[in-house]
DNA sequence: CGGGCCTTTGACTGGTTTCAACTTCTGTGG
DNA sequence: CCACAGAAGTTGAAACCAGTCAAAGGCCCG
């Protein structure tokens, strides 16, 4: 059980088997079916989610109706409204499953409680989140300064397995595009 | 010296006067003139800088010329790019400043020492990392579901100093537009 | 006081969106 | 296992928003 996340842990920091049994007390395992939310705008989110398996997406939606996906998380990737985890304030995120999935959840006070217990775990979520900082500002340098077509291409360079997996129109509103300029974007490019 | 540094850590966590002069020890004073880099591209990113007074501005610049500004820092930010750091590759990003500045200058290798002499210090940078991240990926979704106006409009209203101190054309550039199409916003808004 | 940068304004262009229709794919129930 | 309905993707035409290029005015800084 939790394979993948302590697989993704050791990437970063070493845990004594004490210590991963100590962690485990913490996580709950929880699947998810296809299209099936884990969040929905308005609750507050209390946990955060690890992918061990399958694909979520997390997405604002607006008065119109259109949806901005924010984050796509396939397996090793977390995945929450963290605003909301962080303020205990109602979620502007929608989270839901691409795939049947299944997740490891982390309540805002376990993970305190880890981080208490385990400060190394602190380490690793430092670590983490200066990743997820430095691709959010790459994306949007890409965002401001590539074309639609290189945009797809970089995408599709960066993380083949999500353009593979996830559906064209979420790939598209990813993009920010409509799926009508990325289909006929991805003509184009087939053109050649 | 450094007052701004230790009131901003101070918001987070508490240091004794000890690990204050401890502290201090790793830190580097540096004055910028208006225009001034801090940081070119192609040169690796040494430090990390805390902005004790004054204006800076980070931003990429493309085959043709044109500017992407990636972020902006004032009194009480942090600014680098922090790929470089972390990695030692050659910035892709410029970091110049908007004012003349005062800044606090932090190594990578000082960073590591402190987090490791003084355990709260990375406490610090990961509640910092979670704010940088919550507002990037926010940052993002407005790019995505505002208008030109209503883009302004939330800046205006977020970080009416910025508005108020950078130049129209960087505010423009920030905001994904070119400066003509960010004074005919303006004027529109005007006739309100 | 002068020169250069910044901002504004205008005319034109082009890429993207929008709306609508049609085709293809998919999964669900009979 | 097939049939059918809804979802997803494609294609076309028209409208629109922002970008580009060019020029003029204003303002700041040396």
């Amino acid at each position: 059980m939790y394979e993948v996340f302590f697989k993704k842990l050791a990437e970063k920091i070493t845990l004594t088997t004490e210590e991963v049994d100590l962690f485990k007390t913490y996580l709950t395992p929880k699947k998810l079916r296809r299209k099936q939310y884990l969040l929905q705008e308005g609750d507050v989110c209390k946990y955060s989610a690890f992918v061990e398996k399958g694909a979520l997406r997390s997405y604002t939606i607006d008065e119109k109706g259109n949806e901005y996906i924010i984050q796509f998380a396939l397996e090793g990737w977390f995945i929450g409204d963290m605003y909301s985890m962080l303020t205990g304030e109602p979620a502007t995120q929608n989270i839901d499953a691409i795939e049947d999935s299944e997740l490891v959840l982390i309540s805002k006070q376990a993970e305190e409680e880890i981080m208490k217990r385990i400060p190394k775990y602190e380490h690793f979520m430092r670590l983490l989140l200066q990743n997820a900082y430095i691709a959010a500002q790459r994306r949007f340098n890409h965002m401001a300064s590539l074309s639609t077509e290189e945009r797809y291409t970089k995408l599709l360079n960066t993380y083949p397995e999500i353009v593979q997996r996830v559906p064209q129109h979420m790939i598209a509103s990813y993009l920010g595009l409509t799926p009508e300029t990325l289909s006929r974007a991805r003509k184009q490019m087939s053109r050649k």
